[in-house]
DNA sequence: ACAAAAGTGTTTGGTATACACCCATGT
DNA sequence: ACATGGGTGTATACCAAACACTTTTGT
């Protein structure tokens, strides 16, 4: 009994996903997701929690359950169950480092290497299970700094739908929804003109009123 | 690890869960849903196909995977993980046979009894997931006869979303799906002046159009 | 001056909702 | 004749999509 993590940051403006040289065998060496055994003392969600501080050193991280994969050909000696968490995470350097100790390594999702086991099916459908839900919920703000701009924003959501977005209607949504507040603060580094920095805060959700982008 | 299936049928106009007395200690007795150990050579999915089979004598039976229950308080001396699956049948006196022969009971979901474990969570979370995709997702029809009534059809969403449906709206949307065809057959048990009788043929749908209703 | 990203409204078509009466038939 | 469920259309409000130019400022 495992739980695996698929952990998505995205990085230089692409959607990347985590991967690790699986540690033992079978398949020892070959591309894997983040995972580990859970306890038995543990619930799910607090192994994959555990799991993901492990090996990244990060606590208090947006995971929700994606499914199990039960899949007989993992292992031909030991029948290993797998229970899939999605984690989105911000990347930093301090991240960067802890990752590299455990040998991770970010893959672009539009360009996989080939990766062991059932684990490419892992990640497509917990892809897809984000996909879902990325204009519904509040998700994204897990990947973005405490303050971030709306072209930022924007080129998360499209790499995450792995499509454009008008940015018209998206600012205009975006301005419909009292969740995510301007602030007064100007980023000068990637615009000469300098753009308006945004906070997400959740309080400012009115009570019936849903999130929508 | 086990699988738990979540039945449900409608019967008599009411979507019902199915429920039995648990076969073993711990709470031995108490209202659980049907569920049984995965073998080890079986996949999740196959699991979940056999304990049905098993319990109702169905088989090749719609059934999606919900997710995975991990709570530790289930059975204070083993760890059980079970994963829930969600299974449409077709309410009919053959099969209430083969479910009284296993203790089986039919549960109106508007009034269910105390339930075991985390059982409550667990059909909870299973109707959520039903209500998120009985539009979009032709799924239905695993809960109905071959042919049927419009008026079936809409009560049994009805019932599913736990709200009443508008009619002239529900039956343009009906016939705006091709996938749902009307025969030239007549239904005379339920009214006095006879109902069409209506098919779903899933080749219907056009290479691009998404079912809807 | 120009390059590079930020910011800004309107029109239009489609989709969702609300709503009330007549029809056919068995008893 | 009447009770029972079957069947039908329109008007309106809302929402989603398409679309192009001006602004600011560092170099």
């Amino acid at each position: 009994m495992s739980v695996d993590c698929v952990i998505f940051t995205v990085r230089d403006k692409k959607l990347n996903v985590l991967l690790a040289p699986r540690p033992f065998e079978p398949r020892k060496g070959e591309w894997s997701l983040l995972g580990g055994f859970v306890g038995a003392q543990e619930t799910l969600d607090e192994a994959a929690q555990r799991v993901l501080r492990e090996l990244t050193g990060l606590d208090n991280i947006y995971m929700e359950q994606v499914g199990a994969f039960g899949s007989i050909d993992r292992d031909p000696f030991v029948r290993v169950i797998s229970v899939a968490y999605c984690a989105l995470i911000q990347w930093s350097e301090d991240v960067e480092a802890t990752i590299e100790n455990h040998n991770g390594h970010w893959a672009d999702i539009t360009e996989l290497p080939p990766v062991c086991f059932d684990h490419p099916i892992i990640i497509q459908r917990t892809l897809a299970n984000l996909r879902g839900k990325v204009l519904h919920e509040p998700v994204v703000f897990n990947m973005l700094p405490e303050l971030f701009t709306l072209t930022q924003l924007q080129v998360l959501i499209e790499q995450i739908l792995g499509q454009p977005v008008d940015k018209r209607n998206f600012r205009r949504r975006v301005s419909e929804n009292p969740s995510i507040e301007r602030t007064e603060l100007i980023d000068k580094l990637t615009s000469r003109r300098g753009a308006s920095l945004y906070r997400f805060n959740p309080e400012a959700l009115g009570y019936s009123s849903k999130f929508k982008i």
